[in-house]
DNA sequence: ACCTGAACACCGTTCAAGT
DNA sequence: ACCTGAACACCGTTCAAGT
C-alpha cells in the first residue's frame, strides 16, 4: 500500500493526495480506523468468549488485507466513535467482575496479542518468508562467527554494531533441540519453530468446550484444577 | 534502519552489502536474531514470573532500539541456538503443569503480546504520533462523512475503497465515552485511549505481591476469588 | 574475494502552474 | 477548490568494471 498506488487506484496523480492529507501516515491511520470501525462481534456469553471473539474478529479483519497486521500495528485511530463502540464490551467485562482498568487492560492485551500474532502469520504466508539458502543459514546460524574464528564479515558486523552487541555473547555451539523439535512435530526448519501456529489454535478452537485465553488458560488447566470459571 | 545507512556506518558503498547478503530482509533478520540472542532472563520462581520476565526482557530489548518493535515483528530467526535457549524455560513450564504444546503456546503468546504492545508504545513515543490537527481530526473522526452530507473526499474514499468498507457502517454520531474517559483519567485525546499504558503496568509491577499475567489475571482476581495460584 | 560507480525503478513529498 | 507536471531527495537492488 503505497501513496502512489492509492493515487493510481483513484485515477489521480500522487501529488493530488496532499490536498486532502498532510502525509502518508494519516492515510494509513485512516485505513486502520476503517478496519477497526468495521469489526463486528458475534454475540457471546462470558468474558472469556468476549475476549476470544475480539481476537478472532480482529485477526480475520487483519488477514483480509495484504500486510494487514503491519499496517494496523501502532496506528492512531482518531475516531471517537471507536471509543463509543468499546463501551459495551467494557461494560460486559465489568459486569463479569473486572475493574474498569482491568477491562481496558485485558482488551488491549487481546488486541496487541492478535496484532503481534498476525504480523508473524502474514509474514510467514508471504513469499518473503521462503526458506533460507541452507548454506547461508548455516553461516548465519552459528553465532555469527565464521568457522576460522577470524573477524566477522561486514554485514554481520553491521547488524551487530547497530545493536551494540557484546562479542562475548556469540559463538555458542549449535545443537539439537529435542523438546522443540517434538513440539514442531519433527524435522522442520528450526527457525519455523518460533513461528509455530500455536495461538492460532486458541483462536480457532471455538468448538472446544473450554475456550482457553491465550496466556493464562494453558497453565490454569493443570495448576488450578478446582478453579471455577466466571460467566 | 536502511541498507544505505548500514553501509555508511560500515564506511562502505551500499552495493557492497549485496556481496554478503541476498537482500535487506536477511539483514533485518540478522538484527532481530542478534537482539533475541542477547535476551537474558533474571532467575525467577514460578511459571507466571517466567512468562512475565520473558515479556519484560523482550520489551526492554525492543525499546532499546529505535523502532525495535516494528523491526523485530515477523522477522525470521534462523539460529538453532535460539531454540536451544528455549529448552530451559519450556522445561520450567512443563514442570509447572503445562503440556509441551501449551508451554510453546504460552511463550509465543507472551512474545506476540509484547511485540504488539511495544510497536504501539514506540509509535506513541516517536514524533510521528504527535497530536492531529484538531480540525483535521474532527473532519476524519465523524464517520468520514463531511458535515454537508455530500460525497466523501478523495483520500478517505481511497482508504475506504482499499478495504471495501460498506457505506452503511459510517456516519455514526460522535458522543462522549464516559467509561473510557474515566479509564484514561479525563480529557486526553480520545485516540490515545486505545494506546493506554495498560499492559505496561503488568510488566512493570514486579514489586506487586501478585504478578498478573496480561490477559487472565485481571479477571481472575474478581471472578475466581478462591482460586489458588500455582508456584 | 571484495568493493566501487553508475544506473534502474521505485518511494514520499513539495510547489509552481494550470482550470 | 482541486488537480497536474516536474522536480527533489530518498529507497533497495543490479551489474559491469576495477583491484
Amino acid at each position: 500500500m503505497t501513496a502512489r498506488a492509492v493515487a493510481a487506484q483513484l485515477g489521480v496523480r500522487p501529488s493530488a493526495l496532499y490536498h486532502h492529507l498532510p502525509d502518508m501516515a494519516t492515510l494509513l491511520d485512516q485505513m486502520a480506523t476503517a478496519m477497526r470501525r468495521d469489526l463486528v462481534l458475534q454475540p457471546v456469553t462470558g468474558w472469556r468468549e468476549l475476549l476470544l471473539e475480539t481476537g478472532r474478529v480482529l485477526r480475520r479483519a487483519l488477514l483480509a488485507h495484504r500486510d494487514g497486521g503491519r499496517l494496523f500495528a501502532g496506528r492512531r485511530l482518531p475516531d471517537p466513535s471507536l471509543l463509543t463502540a468499546m463501551e459495551e464490551p467494557l461494560r460486559s467485562l465489568v459486569e463479569a467482575g473486572f475493574s474498569l482498568e482491568q477491562a481496558v487492560t485485558a482488551l488491549q492485551a487481546v488486541l496487541d496479542l492478535t496484532i503481534g500474532f498476525v504480523i508473524e502469520e502474514q509474514h510467514r504466508a508471504s513469499g518473503e518468508s521462503g526458506e533460507y539458502d541452507p548454506e547461508l543459514r548455516r553461516l548465519l546460524s552459528c553465532g555469527a562467527i565464521p568457522a576460522d574464528g577470524g573477524r566477522q564479515r561486514a554485514p554481520v558486523r553491521a547488524a551487530r554494531s547497530a545493536f551494540r552487541e557484546r562479542v562475548g555473547s556469540c559463538g555458542r555451539r549449535c545443537r539439537d533441540s529435542p523438546a522443540l523439535s517434538l513440539a514442531v512435530r519433527g524435522g522442520r526448519d528450526p527457525g519455523a519453530a518460533l513461528s509455530i501456529n500455536s495461538i492460532d489454535t486458541c483462536f480457532h478452537r471455538s468448538t472446544h468446550p473450554q475456550h482457553p485465553s491465550a496466556v493464562g488458560e494453558a497453565a490454569r488447566a493443570k495448576s488450578q484444577p478446582g478453579g471455577r470459571v466466571a460467566a
